[in-house]
DNA sequence: GTAATCCCTACTAAATCTATAGGGTAATAT
DNA sequence: ATATTACCCTATAGATTTAGTAGGGATTAC
């Protein structure tokens, strides 16, 4: 199941690429148009400014906006960001990997073997979709 | 993330796909050589039984064993029963849809856009899956 | 200075996950 | 028959995660 985390992260991606310029739009305006608890989006909000997708201005006139253009960002970055390892076990998992305490051989394990399908499957998606792909 | 629950059965219905036979297998047998609780693990064969992947014997000599040829039984069934929907969103959800309250536009919307493709990715995995893949 | 706006930490209610407890019921070997 | 084995079922509880809420602090435009 996606995370509201991500489901609103994403909105508010696609909210400020769908404009045309990018002058800084304030949290209440997001929060509004995009039907989000303004209190939830202002931390995520945070998350993405932090992690290089948004820059943010203070005080009056401020707001949040894109920091690249929206096709330079992909979703592999995003998705990482909001929901974490894109893979679904850390045994599989490019950024994150772990060994499984249970595990005795991964070669032979299978779930390894399937959730190393889905995690090819799912990059691929990933990584050929930009914020731009979302939007028009 | 994976769940134990399907972590733990599909491990079993690997472990019962590997053997020669179609013999019960008792789930205190299955428990200690994956390394599961065995109660856990109990309801969780119950799961599988219930939905026609398995069949149980009772008394002495009794156990689990499955009821189709391993190539015969495809990972869209088996993620389905236990770990629900493979879509991560509901409005993009063949099997269990449900419309957004706050999404106005299902079409331009963000967030359904790529959660469409990445249930096509991930269905496309599980479809041309089966346990017989997953174990060799 | 003051109002607007982002920045940051801590806390909490609810849901979900991962079991555990404790028996009940059916089948089998003898 | 009876003991034994093993599956069947419900309820509950601790841990973790999610989805916010509360409350104030810092910065900027005017």
């Amino acid at each position: 199941m996606l995370s509201k985390k991500t489901k609103y992260g994403l909105k508010a991606l696609a909210h400020l690429a769908s404009l045309p310029n990018r002058e800084p739009v304030q949290i209440a305006e997001i929060s509004k148009q995009e039907q989000i608890s303004q209190k939830f989006l202002e931390s995520i909000l945070l998350t993405l400014r932090r992690t290089g997708f948004l820059g943010s201005k203070k005080g009056k006139g401020g707001g949040y906006y894109l920091i690249k253009d929206a096709k330079d960002i992909q979703m592999t970055a995003v998705m990482r960001v909001l929901e974490g390892p894109i893979a679904m076990v850390p045994c599989v998992s490019l950024n994150f990997y772990e060994k499984c305490e249970d595990c005795p051989d991964e070669a032979t394990c299978s779930v390894n073997k399937l959730m190393l399908k889905v995690r090819d499957a799912n990059l691929e998606v990933y990584r050929n979709t930009t914020l731009q792909d979302l939007i028009s």
